[in-house]
DNA sequence: TTGAGAGTTTGAGACGATTCAAAAGAATCT
DNA sequence: AGATTCTTTTGAATCGTCTCAAACTCTCAA
């Protein structure tokens, strides 16, 4: 309502609006005197810039989109604070939007980001297979992928899921497990495949020895790694597996919850391993061993990527960043098994 | 780069910008024939709305600006998600917005949001007092303040602290407890003001038999809770409260950690009780009873306000809404003391 | 044949800031 | 005083879309 534009600061400071625009933008190319006279106006009126209209003019704004899988998953929320620090650095915003696994919900996001022109996209896609995504950075909108694979047409910033699954697979049988369980999400997307093939390599680099079942589910969540825990406390003690690798510290949590619950003990009965290495994850019942990624600098690097690619797009190649990930052993799976 | 326009679009569809226009946003009054031909001239440029642009013209963006005291902690995600899910059905957006308890960076946020003009504002203050929300919502972006005292000169969705605080110390009396901490944050925010004060007016009814001790901390983290946690275990038993009661549960279960660290038992040596009722305090260490807020319902609540004030400023009557929280008891403070 | 009325389409302003060539003013030098 | 250079200030054009009064096209009735 009350809202003021530059018009009616230069009036008031009887000046025009190109001097009101310099004293914004350039104020050192003011003189002092009429500088101060300008500050005053805009001061006196409460005088607010437009961003909306700067940013139509000037043709690129500084926000940053960044959509996630999951907004309730610590993990995503961890890879945004990271981004989020360093645009902070370069005056940008970034807008946290959820797709909740849902592909509907990701293209309307998308959608809506790229209407608002942002200077650019960070995602975690629900499919791997996103064209909409490539006609988007066709159109001119720059797509950093996080955690995700390397089409070569963008750049992207991923950490080695299957050198994690590997990693926590070896893990396990090293402890003596011979009956391995992975408690995954829907192989679609990719992060739960790797991570699967991962944890296979190592069984089969087992010989023969061990054996892995695999359990898939449509979501991430705690309540589904409950669900799936509920059914494996109910299996007779010979079926069980002796150790479960969850796809991610939230379905870790769930799971032991279903074990306490059913009375088993951890790791005793059965050894758990988690995913992503939350905070929470320390804190848990039985506190969780699990695969950490680099969560914080996953969201710098994808940022810096990006400003990367804005600041000067001709020149830019695309790269594809690779992490590493490592284990971190706390009690859920610290116990030797007898086999 | 290849950012179509209107025009464009006009020109290949041999109409003007103003038919464009009119299939874009009322497609209802353009002839059949015509619509079609726009819409496959927009689909062969690829050409997608700049909604920059439209809402300079139109004078209001569809986006809400929420800005949190702690993005890390799962209640204001939940609180988020309620928003959001509201949002979705206007097709609004919702920008989530980290404060990180430092006013510096809630006026920074506040500053580009009003730049950006955006529809609302929903805030968790960090401080009180904030006359910069005062000149905010005087200059025309409303504002409705989440979980905050009801200043009467905005509208505000708010749990009920005071009696939060009073159910929880009222509980741990009952359960046989002389002696009872209270972890907090700074008493600035208000919620810990709030809630140090209904478990005051709690022990108050207890007639002098029971004794509060208070400890604050910079922030509600869950270092901090181990922290305080830390220094709690290392006191000599008889000096040691017998029940903590956190601010938040990410305190507590900080606190629940250092207590497990140092070999004390929960709820034998000491009793937890938390607040906010995250998902993750029914899968910590010892299950954490928890002063449950309705999250979800806040966030709801808060966005369908400031629809409300947007739709008809004029009519608009600020409103306060207050909800009841409840008690969630499990493990943590299950066992009854002998005094 | 004309006029009325309904249904479509048009195109010239906004909206608020930035840009930049050009004008105005001030300072310096001959 | 006039020429030259440097510093400030100006204001019209621009970004992409929406709005709305006016113009155009039909159809139908008088």
């Amino acid at each position: 309502m009350a809202t003021r534009n530059i018009k009616e600061v230069a009036q008031l400071a009887r000046v025009s609006v190109g001097t009101v625009s310099n004293v914004l933008n350039r104020p050192e190319i003011v003189s002092p005197a009429t500088r101060e006279r300008v500050f005053e106006a805009i001061k006196k009126l409460g005088f607010v810039r437009n961003e909306v209209a700067r940013h139509l003019r000037v043709g690129r704004s500084r926000t940053v989109g960044l959509v996630v899988l999951d907004v309730s998953n610590p993990f995503f929320v961890d890879v945004a604070q990271g981004a989020e620090s360093v645009a902070d650095d370069h005056d940008s915003m970034v807008v946290l939007c959820n797709s909740a696994g849902d592909p509907g919900r990701e293209r309307r996001h998308l959608d809506q980001l790229e209407q608002q022109r942002v200077m650019g996209i960070l995602i975690t896609p629900v499919e791997m297979e996103s064209p909409w995504l490539e006609e988007l950075a066709g159109r001119g909108t720059p797509v950093v992928l996080v955690d995700s694979p390397a089409t070569g047409l963008q750049c992207s910033v991923a950490v080695d899921d299957r050198l994690g699954g590997q990693i926590a697979g070896a893990h396990l049988i090293e402890r003596g497990h011979r009956r391995i369980l992975f408690v995954g999400g829907p192989t679609s997307i990719r992060q739960v495949a790797d991570r699967h093939a991962g944890v296979s390599s190592a069984v089969a680099a087992a010989d023969g020895a061990v054996e892995l079942l695999t359990s898939t589910s449509p979501t991430l969540t705690v309540a589904e790694g409950r669900a799936v825990g509920e059914r494996v406390a109910a299996l007779p003690p010979e079926e069980r597996p002796t150790a479960a690798f969850c796809a991610n510290d939230m379905m870790a949590l769930g799971f032991l919850q279903a074990m306490a619950t059913h009375g088993l003990r951890v790791p005793e009965d059965l050894a758990i391993i988690g995913y992503d290495d939350i905070d929470f994850a320390a804190a848990a019942a039985v506190p969780l061993s699990s695969v950490r990624q680099p969560r914080e600098l996953l969201g710098r690097t994808a940022i810096d990527l990006l400003l990367e690619e804005v600041a000067d797009p001709e020149q830019h190649r695309h790269r594809q960043v690779i992490f590493q990930p490592d284990l971190v052993i706390r009690e859920s799976s610290a116990r030797r098994r007898d086999a």
